[in-house]
DNA sequence: ATGGGCGCGTACGGTAGCGTATGGGTCGCC
DNA sequence: GGCGACCCATACGCTACCGTACGCGCCCAT
């Protein structure tokens, strides 16, 4: 048992950190991402966190850094071209977080937005995120057949959609969520000028 | 000088207070939203407050009843149907805010949305404000002639629209965001079913 | 075994914020 | 001119949180 594998690790690390933070943010957004309150959870004491941590900034730092890679590492992934299966793959991103999985992702998401708003370290890395994800998403309507500026319109509307979406109260509005959510996916994902077949095919296979 | 009505005001009432809280709900958030903070922001202490007011939370409450009342008031304004304009209507609904005019309205929009997902009363208008505006926006689209379903799909893309795109950040995505707003406000409102002319002639008046 | 570094606990000073208690000043009104 | 009602200032106790200082146990290497 003397191997670091083995070992019974009471030790925390700096991701085990950041995971906790993590978290806290979704749950209670950036203003409650408290070191003292972190730290109570993962049931030590301050005196550790500022072992690893140089202070708070430096942990909201790396946060950020970790949320970045997570979301570059996904987006490249969900959007590595599939030839013929791209159309697929454009429903798949507005699923992803749009049909409700994934909550805490989307918790994640607005909580690093909402800080975005005030804090230009935030907003940053924000920035970074969209434009990744937007010129990912564009390839794959490219690869459609889509136009440029249609295709850039198109992602752009897709990823707003999907962030505003999850703002909304909408529980009273309307009966019939899925089809609601099947009529938005369409306007914002069928283009005139795609040269594949719509995904999903006509029935649909609408489970969950 | 004895009348109730031109003696000078120093002093402050609720509504004072209240509009204090909205500026720093813009600027802040409701994290940021302190009494003490709001008091010296009004130049008195917070002994003020405290005879207005019973608690922060009475403050708070009180926002959230004016912010409602206030969309609402809006909204109703906005719809109000002008046979033969709700095209442009639908238009003006969707530039309000995505065209970057009443940045502060998005601002508080925005922090009123984050303050809901934490805080079940704030939740609670929140609600009710989304179910008056899609209320009131898919009318318009039943003016146009767009039937029901098609309607409550367009209005519910609009409005997440509007909320989504003000929490991204895509200056260095494309160059030509004149063209990105319209296409997508396209995307959003035309429909192949309507009976009226398209919106904002050919050409376009557009000085925002 | 022992010295030293790693990982954490304890204790402290300081700030910000909430809510309360209480006093004081300024009107209107009789 | 005195009396309330109104409106606000001051002062206080309390809690939460930040960051620092310092001490202590444990493990590893010599």
């Amino acid at each position: 048992m003397e191997s670091a594998l083995t070992k019974t690790r009471i030790q925390l690390d700096r991701e085990t950190w950041v995971l906790g933070a993590m978290e806290i943010l979704a749950e209670e957004g950036i203003a409650g991402l408290r070191v003292e309150v972190l730290a109570k959870r993962l049931k030590v004491t301050k005196g550790s966190f500022y072992w690893h941590f140089e202070d708070r900034h430096d942990l909201l730092m790396t946060v950020l850094e970790s949320w970045k890679e997570g979301r570059i590492r996904d987006i490249v992934k969900q959007t590595r071209i599939h030839p013929g299966r791209e159309r697929e793959q454009i429903q798949h991103v507005i699923d992803i977080y749009s049909a409700g999985r994934s909550r805490r992702g989307m918790m994640i998401e607005l909580a690093v937005r909402d800080w975005a708003r005030r804090d230009p370290e935030a907003a940053a890395i924000v920035a970074e995120v969209d434009d990744m994800r937007l010129r990912c998403a564009r390839e794959l309507f490219l690869a459609c057949g889509v136009p440029l500026e249609e295709a850039s319109s198109r992602c752009m509307l897709l990823y707003a959609y999907v962030f505003g979406t999850s703002l909304m109260i909408h529980d009273k509005f309307d009966s019939d969520v899925a089809r609601l959510k099947r009529d938005i996916s369409n306007l914002i994902a069928n283009s005139p000028n795609m040269k594949v077949a719509p995904a999903s095919d006509p029935v649909e296979a609408g489970q969950d």
